[in-house]
DNA sequence: TTGAAAGCGGTACCAA
DNA sequence: TTGGTACCGCTTTCAA
């Protein structure tokens, strides 16, 4: 049916080996006859065999090493399910999946777990990490010794990367204002936005999203204050409730991040006078359960067990040659959630 | 790593190809030997190995058949889409996809395009057709010769089949009454619902979903009309513009399908002068276009091109014996976009 | 009814 | 720098 190695072989006048050798980087094959394999390969239209070449690499397994800084974290549960459920799936494909779990953003224990991964002989690196001059130089070297990193969830510009696996944080900031506008023709919004640090790079997207949005749709309203949390939630609750105290006439709330949201939630009951139109975004267990409980009216996800999958799914076909050798980002739907979602 | 064919052929005392025969239903192997071999597979947790099976079974491949009544109708696009992109990625997996396309929903031409599939001696089928008696006999005949069936989109209850991909008819109606009643609450409404068929099963729940989620919510509100548009866009057109005319005071409308809305998209345009709220389903070409344009306000889709993809993924996976021989459904979200979604 | 062996596509080792 | 070959896990054919 499809063009094989051995017809590839047969077609060059070389071996099965050579062939082998030439398609997949090696040096120990002359420049000359590399060419002239390569050059057939394509035009004959030759696909590399997964099964064939996950088979032959039962014997050397590709592992592939995972950074998350998810602990004490409920956001990246369903990251890490996704990620489960493909190594599961890609198990039998020769993929082995390492995972590194640190807490938080701190620059020195990001670099730790990524030497940590190192030592293992991944093939290939996913890492949700962090906008910083020597992780960058970390991916940037990792990337010229051809060992392709992939970034999870939080984009960072100027570092070499495979491919981009996370959300659309400007669309999701922009579509939380539309339901802002649509749900509020009547009254006047008096909006409090709460973010986690407002330096954070997604959280900035958000807020600029959503400002421009509103913008764009109405002339009546105000951001009355904005607030930050630090991913806390007792931070977010002292921070949300002065600022309800301060300025009683707040009767919407836009909150950017899950981390922190139970402090939201606590404010709002607290302060439970006054019915408040609330988006949060992030389905996690405590986001869910005040939707259920019409203390939150929307939430905006990102599709993270989606994204858990893919990373894996998109690093196992870079290392099959799957795409010649670019990967397409996957860009995560902006998903919108009420609570007959979780009914 | 894991257990293979041979581990277990040693455990049993057996040769390989013993074990394989046992294992894969084969009528010539001793009833003795083969429960022997089964328990012991069970506890020594043996599972296939897809790749080593997938390069076996190059030689010959396992087709799937697929049945669509997707000829003139949008829908079925993107689900065409997600089945592409499963073919290309299963095809080095052993799996062959052949699709037979038909023009609605008529019985007879649904059987005849069964059985052609049947000549191409398909081992798995996956139909997207209609609840008939004959049909139902049909489907049950191929699970008889134990030819795995899944359906696709449409639930045929008494069908006896392996799996089911399609939407919760039932919750897409539900979100769809709950986002009427969030965005309208200075407002009484007056609700006019455009359906294809009210025998139609999908449709008949979306509405009984919207109905009581409705009835929970507030008591400010009317069902002025039900109009049926029969999948086509002349007749929305007309039942609609109807019912503008007979009705003035309609100022929500609720359509249950993709099929025909560009009739109720015409109707709006026409009778510009008011502002209706408006929430259709499925994202088509159309639909988007008039979410764009603000004549429609949200549209509630079901993720088509996922049900495509994971109708093969299941198929695949029952055939490689993935999870012994039971598969989950999978029922697709609830997605609600908005015009932002689509810039 | 069973075992032995070929072969699916690819990689990696050893010898030339 | 190359060719030849063993091997990965499984199915199937051919002999016994």
């Amino acid at each position: 049916m499809s063009v094989t190695l051995k017809d590839l072989a047969k077609a060059c006048g070389v071996s099965v080996g050579t062939v082998s050798r030439a398609l997949n980087d090696k040096t120990e094959v002359s420049a000359k006859t590399s060419e002239r394999i390569r050059k057939l390969a394509v035009e004959l239209g030759y696909i590399p065999n997964r099964a064939g070449r996950a088979l032959s690499a039962q014997k050397n397994v590709n592992y592939i090493g995972i950074l998350l800084p998810s602990i004490n974290s409920m956001f990246f549960d369903d990251i890490k399910r996704g990620i489960e459920i493909a190594e599961r799936e890609f198990k039998d494909l020769g993929i082995c999946v390492t995972v590194e779990e640190v807490e938080g953003w701190d620059v020195r224990q990001h670099l730790e777990a990524i030497e940590r991964l190192e030592k293992r002989e991944c093939k290939a690196f996913a890492l949700c990490t962090v906008d910083d001059p020597q992780i960058v130089a970390k991916i940037n070297e990792l990337t010229d010794q051809k060992k392709p990193v992939l970034l999870i969830n939080n984009f960072i510009p100027d570092a070499r990367h495979v491919c981009f696996v996370g959300p659309d944080y400007r669309k999701s900031g922009s579509v939380a204002a539309a339901i802002f506008d649509k749900c509020n023709r009547d009254r006047h919004l008096k909006i409090l936005v709460v973010v986690g640090y407002l330096t954070h790079y997604g959280h900035h997207c958000r807020v600029e999203g959503f400002l421009n949005e509103l913008k764009r749709r109405r002339a009546d309203y105000e951001i009355v204050a904005t607030i930050e949390g630090h991913d806390r939630d007792i931070d977010t609750q002292q921070a949300t409730m002065q600022a309800f105290t301060e300025h009683p006439e707040i009767n919407a709330v836009y909150m950017t991040t899950g981390s922190g949201v139970s402090g939201l939630g606590a404010a709002l009951i607290a302060d439970g006078k006054n019915k408040r139109f609330v988006i949060a975004c992030d389905e996690i267990y405590t986001t869910r359960e005040l939707v259920k409980n019409d203390i939150i009216d929307f939430v905006i996800c990102q599709e993270p067990q989606t994204q858990g999958y893919q990373t894996i799914k998109k690093l196992h076909d870079y290392l099959n040659n799957k795409y010649g050798s670019s990967l397409e980002n996957y860009i995560a739907d902006t998903i919108v959630k009420i609570k007959n979602h979780f009914e």
